[in-house]
DNA sequence: CTAGTTGATACTTTAAAAATATTAAGGGGT
DNA sequence: ACCCCTTAATATTTTTAAAGTATCAACTAG
C-alpha cells in the first residue's frame, strides 16, 4: 500500500463515481479502478459496494475513510513540522548565561525573540563564563551568553555589547559623594570584592588589568559568584567593587555608583556556540542576534 | 511522497546506515539512497546529516521519525480496523427488541454475544414487533426480536423461541388454587386483558385463535401496550391475560400463573433483518445467533 | 427497445523503482 | 605517510508497475 492509493481511495470515496474521481485526480478511469481494487485486494477487504450503476462505501470503507483524511492530515503536518524544524522555525534552544545579564540584556533579548520565533521552547540556564564554555564543549547548551574574549578553537564568539567599569561602593564610603568620574588610582587602597578567576577569566583580567594602569594591585577581600552577590557585599561595606555599567541598573540605596575617568578598558559581553553546532534553531538564533539584537544595542549605546 | 519512502526513511534512521538499512529492507543500497535523496528533496529538507563515515539524523529529521512512526502505526490500525469491521467484529449494532424477551432471552443473548465480540457497540431500543417491522423497512434498526410470525417480503425471519400460552391470574380468582393444566374453555367467561392487535398481530392472532379453538371469543376489558403492563393489571384484579410462559420468570405475589391443556399454539419469537442489509456486523450477528443461540435455548428446552 | 450511462477487462505505453557496476571520499591500521 | 577498507554517491541497465487506449458488458431511462 502506498500514499497514492489512499489519495485515490479519498477521491473515490468522495464522489462516489470513478469516473469524475479519476478526473478530479487528472488521470484515466481504468488505472483508478485498478489502484482501488489493488487497495481492496491488499486489505482483503471491499471498501466500495459497487452495483453496477452506483458506488457506495460499505461499513469499512466508511471507517477507513476517517482513518485515512486523519492519516493524509498527519502526514501532512510531519511535513511542515520538519520544514519549520529546519528553517529553525521551531524545537528546541539550550540558553546559558551569565548573573550579569540577567536583569537588562536578557529579557530584552528573550521578548524580542519570542516575538520573532513563537514556536521555539527556550530553555534557560544560569551559569558562569567558565561553565558555559565547558558545556558548549559538552553540547549540554546550545548558545552561551558570557563574557568574552573566552579562548577555545572549537567554539564561534559573536560579541553582543561592550560597556565600562564603574565603581560601587558603599553610601558610608569617604568617595560616595563625588559627581565627577573618579581615576581608578584614587582606589588604590580599597578593598576589592572581586568574582574568583576560574568563574570568568575575562572579567576578572579585566579589573586586574584596571588596576595595574593605574599603577597598583587590587587587594582581594572577599570572593564573589556572582556580580549581585558582589553588590550585597558593597553593600554591607565589606568593601568596594569595580563592575559592568550596566549593574546600575540595580538600585540599592546602601550603594553610590561611580563613573571611572580614562578607563579604556571594557567589560564586553557576548554570544558562543559549538561551531561544530549544526541545529537550525542555534544558526536562526545566531542570526537573529547579528540582525535584531546587536544593531538594536549599537542604536541604543548600551 | 509514497508510504514506500516513509519505511525506508525509518530504516535508514533506526540503522544509521544506508548499506544495512538496504540489507534489512531486501534491496540494494544505490536505489535506497535514491529514495531517501528523494524524499527529502521533496521536503526541501535535510533529514540526515552525512559526513562521508558516518550517518546522523537531523533535528528535523529526528521530529519526522517520530511523526512517520505515528503515521505508520495510523496506517496499520485503519487495515486492521477496516478488517475487523469486514469480518463483522466491530462496528454498530442497532438491536430492538419486544418487552416480553427484556428479561430472560434479551440478557442471555446480550451477555454471551459481547463475551464473543467485545469490540461491537450494541444499540438497544425497546419497541413493538409492528413498530420494528416499520424500522425495518426504514433501516433505522439493523435486527428486530419480535413475535413471529411476521409479513414482508423485504425481511428475513430466523426463528429462535417458541413455547406455549400459560394463563396469568389475580391470586383471588377461584381458578388460582387449580394446580394441574387447566382447559382454556374453562376461561370462556373471564375478562381478558390483551395487546393491541396493531401493536403486534402474531401475538394477539395466537391468543385469539386459542380461545376460539377452546369454542369462545374473549371478551376484552382493557388493553395493555406491554405484556409487562398486562401483568399488573392482572395483578390489579381486572381480568386475566394468556401470556407466553416465559413470562413465569416476573414473579408476583398477587400472580399465579396456570399451565393450559392441549394448548397447540405457540407464542414465537424470532429475529428478523432488512434483505438488503449488507453491514457485516449483522451478518456475523445473525450467524452467531443461528449457531450459539438457537442450538442452546433448544438443548435448555426453553 | 435503444441510446447513453456506468465500471471492468485486455492490451500497450511510459515512467520510475531496483539492480549492477563503479567511483570518490574518509578513516584506521601498519 | 601510505594503503586498504568502508561508506555513500553516481552512472547505467533492467525490471516492475502505473497510466493510458480501446473496448466490453451491464444496467437505466426515455
Amino acid at each position: 500500500m502506498e500514499l497514492r492509493h489512499l489519495k485515490y481511495f479519498v477521491a473515490v470515496a468522495e464522489e462516489l463515481h470513478f469516473g469524475r474521481a479519476a478526473q478530479r485526480l487528472q488521470m484515466a478511469q481504468p488505472p483508478l479502478s485498478q489502484q482501488i481494487k489493488q487497495l481492496e485486494a491488499e486489505l482483503s477487504v471491499l471498501l466500495f459496494s459497487r452495483t453496477k450503476q452506483r458506488v457506495e462505501l460499505t461499513k469499512a470503507g466508511e471507517a477507513f475513510l476517517k482513518r485515512t483524511y486523519e492519516i493524509l492530515n498527519r502526514v501532512h503536518l510531519a511535513c511542515e513540522e520538519a520544514k519549520s524544524i529546519d528553517r529553525g522555525e521551531s524545537g528546541q534552544l539550550i540558553l546559558a548565561f551569565t548573573g550579569s545579564i540577567a536583569f537588562e540584556l536578557l529579557p530584552l533579548l528573550l521578548r524580542s525573540y519570542q516575538e520573532k520565533y513563537p514556536n521555539i521552547n527556550i530553555v534557560l540556564r544560569q551559569m558562569t563564563t567558565t561553565e558555559q564554555m565547558e558545556a558548549l564543549h559538552e553540547s549540554t547548551i546550545h548558545v552561551g551568553l558570557l563574557n568574552i574574549p573566552v579562548e577555545s578553537a572549537s567554539v564561534h564568539v559573536e560579541m553582543l555589547r561592550e560597556e565600562p567599569f564603574i565603581a560601587a561602593l558603599p553610601k558610608t564610603h569617604p568617595l560616595a559623594s563625588e559627581t565627577e568620574p573618579i581615576d581608578v588610582s584614587r582606589l588604590a587602597n580599597e578593598h576589592f570584592i572581586m568574582t574568583p578567576r576560574k568563574a570568568g577569566q575575562s572579567y576578572y583580567d579585566a579589573v586586574i588589568s584596571l588596576c595595574q594602569h593605574a599603577g597598583f594591585s587590587p587587594k582581594k577581600t572577599q570572593e564573589a559568584q556572582e556580580l549581585h552577590t558582589a553588590l550585597s557585599f558593597v553593600a554591607s561595606g565589606i568593601g568596594i567593587s569595580l563592575l559592568p555599567s550596566s549593574i546600575q541598573f540595580v538600585k540599592n540605596d546602601e550603594i553610590v555608583y561611580l563613573q571611572l575617568k580614562k578607563s579604556f578598558t571594557t567589560c564586553k559581553v557576548g554570544a558562543a556556540w559549538n561551531k561544530k553546532e549544526s541545529s537550525p534553531v542555534v544558526h536562526s538564533f545566531i542570526s537573529f542576534l547579528k540582525e535584531s539584537i546587536i544593531p538594536s544595542l549599537t542604536e541604543r549605546g548600551i
